[in-house]
DNA sequence: GCTGCCTCTGTAAATGTTTACACAACAGGC
DNA sequence: GCCTGTTGTGTAAACATTTACAGAGGCAGC
């Protein structure tokens, strides 16, 4: 394989020369410019990545760290997608990893991914699904920089101050709720399990827009420890048990909304005519239900962009901490909210 | 930072023996081992992964490249996932990488990500979502050992016949058709494009199927350029345009399978009672539709792991080609599926 | 007691790039 | 003519790890 030297022999220059014409770093003639580019064509020469990154003291590489090995959503996905698009016009490559925590157990011990714990082998870490703090502690002491999607740390009351990026659940839900009494229903229930902060968050918006409105807050908001899917299913399930059905259904995200779904249509309550159901999140693969799901719309790509952004601002900036920011949501009223039976 | 040779003098050893303890290669003494391990304790050491990867002349890292930088599926997803867990447990690292058809059109000039034209940057590369041969071309002149996940090829008649991982689209069509003639449906229509390889294979399966059971094959298989959902809906509205109905519809794929039942929920026709309907991939989330949609499994994860362990199979053994696997599939016969309407 | 094998350790070589620094040539200003 | 700044090029150092090879010591078999 050619290296550098061979290169420069070829060319007739010095090793220093042909670095300098690689990279574009320096002062070189264009004649001599032009006779190295011709060397490295005819030897088909490819310079030697690792040499390069431990020359420059940089890998130029992110990680990517879900924390959930078994599962990824869609807008965990869609974050990668836009994380590595980002990434890689400034120059730099994504390394994907998952972890989970050792003995199943949240707040157990972790181990990081072994790459991690190499020196050099990356510049910095983007987390998605990771919800507990002591793995920010571990960064911290490899002296990683990271950025954190979301802002979604259970068993605390703060929330992450900086190196966040989250959606704004609560004007988002504010909105959601708004869009919803605007059409004239005045018994909106929410479900989602408050105990989770993103839900309360949500919740947070929904009893707000209620209150202002007048009107009583309720729903299903206990903790149950299941899948959202079959969570949105019971929920449903009791809402239509117990008193006066709700004519609007806000769930916290989209698969609880699904799940509320699979009940309504199970029990061949029509949507939207006999019920609205409005969920949280847009995520891509609900939005083909007949008639659509309404939602709200986290503007996932934005938001893979805006991570990769803000860590690559931090780089090279050690101790640098950098505002949580918020990004702004949009309701999109789609077929599955109408206006209320009464109102018809 | 410490290096090994800090960690050879503070155990008062020789940086070879160092080397050999921290990689358990060769003879050393127990007690010798424990002094090296107290050091690298003390002096918090962390190899420098570059150096390692230069001086064992491999990265130890392979790259999973999406023929499509806009959308993954949620298949490719659960690959990339299982991918990940299985390149991790033999020591290995996966960098994401996607790419586009410079020009945006199929076979024109493509731009590998800048990684790959780096000696030495990654060991080998598993190809998803990859559909024109030109790319293997380029891997082959990098002298980059490659997986093919699928075997999707357009524009040739041939199919790959070694370092692909495909599913076996014919026997899995069959089966998915023998379930519903077993049900008693007579008029099956299939739907799906059969100038793309995959839905070709799948129709191949189904018409053998009805041929075997004496009955005519039909349905939608026209080239029309459209997103699959639009695809399945337009479809499903021409099949129940002209002539008798059928009474089950074997769609190439569940996209398509979504966007049929979106237009049969639309008509107010009933799953299963009326219309029974069944899909392909069994992609997760429209397991979620209401009856559940039966599916041809293609069991993901397991795809993943073979993909990653037949890339693992070619390292270091160049010019190594192994054979084509095809994996098989399994009909998941769930409530979209039922006896025909006569039958009852 | 010699031979050969096993165990353990150290020496030294090899790996390809970037970059600080030196230096040369030349132009322009005084 | 001398100084200064700009431009282009070369020399050499620095980077941390693995590993081939050498060699020392112990021990078993003859």
């Amino acid at each position: 394989m050619a290296t550098v030297r061979d290169v420069a022999r070829r060319a007739g220059v010095s090793i220093a020369t042909v670095s300098r014409v690689l990279n574009g770093s320096g002062y070189f003639d264009e004649a001599t410019a032009r006779k190295v580019r011709k060397a490295v064509e005819e030897l088909g020469y490819r310079p030697n990545i690792h040499w390069r990154r431990l020359s420059r003291q940089a890998s130029q590489t992110v990680c990517f760290l879900l924390g959930n090995r078994d599962a990824m959503n869609s807008m965990q996905m869609k974050v990668l997608m836009s994380c590595e698009r980002a990434l890689n016009e400034a120059g730099f490559d994504l390394v994907f990893a998952s972890f989970r925590y050792s003995a199943g157990v949240p707040g157990s011990r972790l181990d990081l991914p072994r790459l991690l714990v190499h020196q050099g082998a990356v510049d910095g870490v983007i987390l998605a699904g990771v919800h507990y703090s002591n793995l920010l502690e571990a960064l911290s002491r490899l002296k990683l920089p990271y950025v954190v999607m979301g802002n979604t740390f259970v068993g605390t009351r703060d929330e992450l101050k900086t190196d966040s990026i989250t959606y704004d659940d609560v004007a988002g839900a504010y909105e959601a709720t708004q869009c919803l009494l605007r059409l004239g229903h005045r018994r909106i229930a929410f479900v989602g399990d408050v105990s989770l902060p993103w839900f309360r968050r949500r919740h947070g918006g929904y009893s707000l827009a209620m209150s202002r409105a007048g009107l009583e807050a309720f729903g299903v908001t206990a903790s149950w420890e299941i899948r959202n899917i079959d969570y949105g299913q019971l929920a449903a399930a009791e809402l239509l048990r117990d008193g006066p059905p709700p004519t609007a259904i806000f769930a916290g995200n989209d698969e609880i909304a699904a799940g509320v779904w699979k009940e309504l249509v199970k029990r061949r309550i029509e949507i939207p005519r006999q019920m609205s159901l409005m969920g949280f999140g847009d995520r891509e693969e609900f939005s083909l239900l007949e008639p659509p799901l309404a939602s709200v719309s986290v503007f996932q790509e934005r938001l893979g962009a805006e991570l990769a952004q803000m860590l690559l601002a931090k780089l090279g900036r050690p101790g640098l901490r950098i505002p949580a920011r918020t990004l702004p949501c949009k309701v999109l009223e789609r077929g599955s909210v109408g206006p209320p039976p009464a109102a018809r």
